[in-house]
This record gives structure tokens, sequence and C-alpha cells, in this order.
DNA sequence: GTATACTTGTGAAATAATTAACAATCTATA
DNA sequence: TATAGATTGTTAATTATTTCACAAGTATAC
């Protein structure tokens, strides 16, 4: 079937919520579900659910719902974590060691196989298995090593310096940790993952409620 | 002038970045900006930027552009940021520590004023000029500080069961860093800080490209 | 085999958000 | 004081996204 439609912007961070879920159930032993079971457990509608899937192809069986198994392999698919992607990181401060060392990426298919810091007594110590290079050496690895995925969590004065280093480089996509807004090509992706911003909207929506 | 009309969404968060932006240039000495300007720094077209000022006031000079200094303490009125909020740290593992010790929330307005976890030998220590206290003491330090918002940083399996707690308590906003969907009554907001799953819609938004 | 109860997939309708277009206003300057 | 160049604020048009409504397919009970 041709899929052709323009796709929402959203749809994609929703497969990664399904593809959590499904993940879950699949442990759990479950075979099947239904659009309606996953409403109940994400805040999605079960109608929002049918038709992000429906962009990429018809998943389920009509009466019956969706197979477990094979909807987590295709939704891996279409969001492309069916193989490995490795991931640098640049910044390895307390945030930065935080993530190195958090477990939890390889369940996503997810590998943080190069860090990178700039500080003496930071290079050369080994991190979440990691052993930490200098960040002269980011050129030679992510050329190397082909790497397209990187997170920043470097202080925020350095932030759009290295951003641009890392582009010039052949990054495409960045997890931007430093509470700045990168200015770099328009083909490069960056996701801004701002905590203080996020605590700054939750202020506003509990005063708006009052 | 009467303001009734529907707010966007999305509109809170980009008053955040807007107040970043401004914050810097009031550091910098600017004293007028205009909408194009700010275009500039940010990814967010003049338009929208005025358009999203309009939903609250005035704040603007045709033919001029901002002050910058009025601006400012406009949008913090707005979002609340105006005054201290205090905010509640539940689980000091890696990140919590990490989040705990970082300096920059004050900037915001914001202040991590307590810090929770479970373990004895955490318990006790001091992190961030914070004293960590036991999780049996959520209830009577929430309700006798009156505190409405709270960052989760437990492990994912204790996540749901510990947030029923904090809004039991009188919690209404929650920083979720554990990555699954909370299911909580509908009056509490929760932001959603999920990194794998922003890492998988960069690879997803890469593949597309191709 | 037929009726019943489910559940998916999807065009059409409704809603939400962004962008275009432009009137209104300001400053500077001759 | 008139004019030119800038810039805001806002209605209308456009685009994007979600939701509705329902046809089509499946399983089960009798």
């Amino acid at each position: 079937m041709e899929r052709t439609t323009y796709i929402p912007q959203e749809t994609a961070r929703r497969l990664s919520l399904y593809l959590r879920m499904l993940r879950r159930l699949r442990q759990e032993k479950v075979r099947i579900v239904s659009s309606d079971q996953i409403r109940r457990f994400l805040s999605v509608s079960s109608v929002q659910f049918r038709k992000d899937l429906s962009y990429f192809g018809e998943f389920g069986k009509r009466g019956v719902g969706y197979d477990v198994e094979l909807l987590t392999k295709e939704i891996e698919k279409i969001l492309g974590t069916d193989v490995l992607h490795e991931i640098t990181l640049v910044g390895v401060g307390r945030l930065g060691s935080a993530l190195l060392e958090y477990p939890g990426f390889l369940e996503f298919n997810l590998k943080i196989s190069e860090a990178f810091d700039s500080h003496k007594d930071k290079v050369g110590k080994i991190c979440g298995g990691i052993r930490i290079k200098h960040i002269r050496q980011l050129r030679w690895v992510i050329k190397k090593r082909n790497l397209r995925i990187a997170i920043l969590s470097v202080p925020v004065e350095f932030a759009q310096e290295v951003a641009q280093e890392l582009v010039s480089y052949g990054i495409k996509a960045i997890l931007n940790f430093a509470p700045v807004n990168l200015v770099l090509a328009a083909d490069v992706f960056v996701s801004n993952a701002d905590m203080a911003s996020e605590l700054e909207s939750l202020v506003y929506k509990l005063k708006q409620k009052k």
C-alpha cells in the first residue's frame, strides 16, 4: 500500500512511546493487544494510535487487535532502532557521566560508544565502560567511526562552538542539554532536553489552572 | 485589553526560550530588540514571536521594537517565574544528584529545596547543599512546605507508585525522568524528560531524510 | 450458517496552530 | 511638518493535526 501522506511530527515521538509499552507487554508474555488497551496505559486515544500506525501500513487484525511481537518489530523497523545505533557523548560533567553510566539505553538499541571531554583529569578515565577521550580527537573518531548522533552536555558557554565542530565532522543529529538554542545548518536535527524550560512550562501551567 | 483567546500549548515553551534569550541580551546591556533579531537567534519566526506575545498583551513599540528589560519582566510574570519556586526531588541516583548539584536552576528562579531517597546510605548525606531525607518524610515535608512541583528520578519500576504518592500529598506537577507514562489524575501536569525517546526520534528523523 | 460483539483502518469533518498580509504607529531627518 | 523606513499587532488565510463516524473484517456462541 502506498504511504505518501505527510506524517505529523509528533507521530515519531508517540511511536517511541508505543514501542516502550509493547516491549513491556512482550516481557509480560502478552500476545495480543488492542488499541483501546494501549489507550489505558498511555495518554493517547485509541484512534490516535491507529492513525499513527496507518501512516506506515496495516499491522493489526480487525476484530482482534495487534500481535505484540509483530508490532514491536514493525515499529522498531519504522523508527530505525531495529539495529544498534552508536552515539557519541561530548562533555563528561555531572550530567554527562550520569548518562554514560545509565544502563538503560541498550534496551532501546542505543549505545554511547564514545565520550569526550577537554579536562585533563577526566581524559583517560573510564566511565560507564567507556574511556574518555580528549575533544581534540573528535574529528578523527567521528570520521573514522562514521558517527551521526551526538549528545551534547558541555557547559552552556561552549555549546554553540562545540556543536558547530561536531557538525563539521559529520554529526547530523544532536541531543542538546545546554540551555541555549543552537544555530546550525538546516539539515542537522537538534532535540533540546532543557530541564529548566520544562520546569518553567510546568510553573506556567500551574499558574493558568488557578 | 481582553485576552480570552485559546493559547497554544507550545507558546509556553517558546516563552521560556524567549525569556532565556532576553536575559542574555540584558546581560550584554542590549536595551532594545526587534522580533526579527529574536528570529536570528532562536529558530522561531518573527511573526510567531509577536503572535505568542499578543496572547498576553502589547509589549512592544511599533517602529521601534521591545524594551529588553521590560519584556523580560513581563514574560517572567506571564510564566510565573518572577517569584522563586521551590521544587522537590525524589530519587537521588546518578541523574538525581547531577540535577541537585546543577547550579543553573536559580537563574530561572527555580530551586530544588528538598531531596528524598529510600537508600539508607544516601539519607542524611548532603548533596548540592541539600540534606537528603528519607521518602517516609515525603508526606510531612510536602504538606508542611506546601510544595507543588516535583522532579521524579527514581528507577522506572517505582515511578508510578511514587508519583501517585506525591500526588496524594499535594504535588500538582511532575517532571518525570523515568521512561514510563505515568497514569495520574487529570489535573496533575506531567512533563516527560525522556532521553531514550528523544534519541529514538532523532534516529527516526535521520532515517527519513535519506 | 447466522447473529452478535469486537476491533481495525480510513476518508471526511473538526479543531488547532502557523503564516501571510497589511494597517497602525514610531523615529529620524530633511 | 512632511516623508521614508522600520517595526508592531492582528485579522484572515493557510496548513497541520486530531477526532469522528463508519465500513470492513474477525471470532464466538448457538
